[in-house]
DNA sequence: TATAAATATAGCAATTTTGCTATAAACAGT
DNA sequence: ACTGTTTATAGCAAAATTGCTATATTTATA
C-alpha cells in the first residue's frame, strides 16, 4: 500500500474514530455521572430500579452508555432520589471539578 | 356541590397542576437555558439554525419548551458555539446562580 | 397601520429511546 | 468449581423527539 493511501486510510480512521467517539463522549459522560450517583448511595442497579420506578436493564444500558438517554430517565431517577438536575453550557475544555 | 366533592376537586386539580408542572418543568429549565445561550451570542433563532444545523422549528419548540429536547440537540446546539454541556445531580431546592 | 423580521405552530415520516421479559455474562464468596 | 448476586444484552412494540416544509402569529419599526 502506498504511503499515500496508508495516509488516507489512517485519516479516514482518525476521522470516523473522531465522530464515533464524539457520538457516545456525552453518552459516557451521563454514564459516569449516574453510576456515580448510584455508587454514592451505596444502591445495586436493582434497588436503584426499585426505588426510581426504572427498570434495571434501563440503568443499566444507560450506564453502558450504550445510547443518550432522554432527560426524562435521568429526572426520574434523580427526583426519587431528592435531587435535580443542573444542566448547562460551559466553555470547551474546563471540565470543572465536581466538588 | 358538597363542600367534600369541591374540596377532592380542588385536590385533584391540584395533584393535576402538580402533575402537569414536574413534567414541564425541566422542559422550561432548559428552555430558558437556552433562550440566554442564543441571546448571550446576540442571535436570532434562525442565525443559531444556521449556525448550528438545528432548524429554527426545532429551536422555536424546544425554546417554548413544547417538549423536552434530547441531550442530542442540546449538544449539537452548544458545540458549534464552542460550548459543553455540564450535566449534574444537584440536592433539590437549591438554585445556584449561574453567574 | 403597513411592512418586515422574528418566533410559534402544524402535520407527518423517520429516528431514537423506553419499557418489558428473559437470559447471558461477569463477579464475589465459600 | 458452585452458588448467589449483580450487571449486561437481546429483541421488539410503544412512546417521544427530530427534521422537514409550509404557514400562522407576534413583535418591532417606519
Amino acid at each position: 500500500m502506498t504511503t499515500y493511501r496508508e495516509h488516507l486510510k489512517e485519516q479516514l480512521q482518525d476521522q470516523q474514530f473522531q465522530k464515533a467517539w464524539e457520538e457516545t463522549e456525552l453518552a459516557y459522560q451521563v454514564a459516569r455521572a449516574v453510576i456515580k450517583l448510584r455508587l454514592d448511595y451505596g444502591l445495586t442497579q436493582e434497588e436503584l430500579a426499585r426505588k426510581t420506578g426504572v427498570p434495571q436493564s434501563v440503568i443499566s444500558r444507560l450506564e453502558s452508555g450504550r445510547h443518550l438517554p432522554s432527560l426524562r430517565s435521568l429526572e426520574k431517577i434523580s427526583k426519587k432520589l431528592g435531587l435535580q438536575i443542573r444542566l448547562d453550557f460551559i466553555p470547551t475544555q474546563a471540565q470543572p471539578r465536581l466538588n
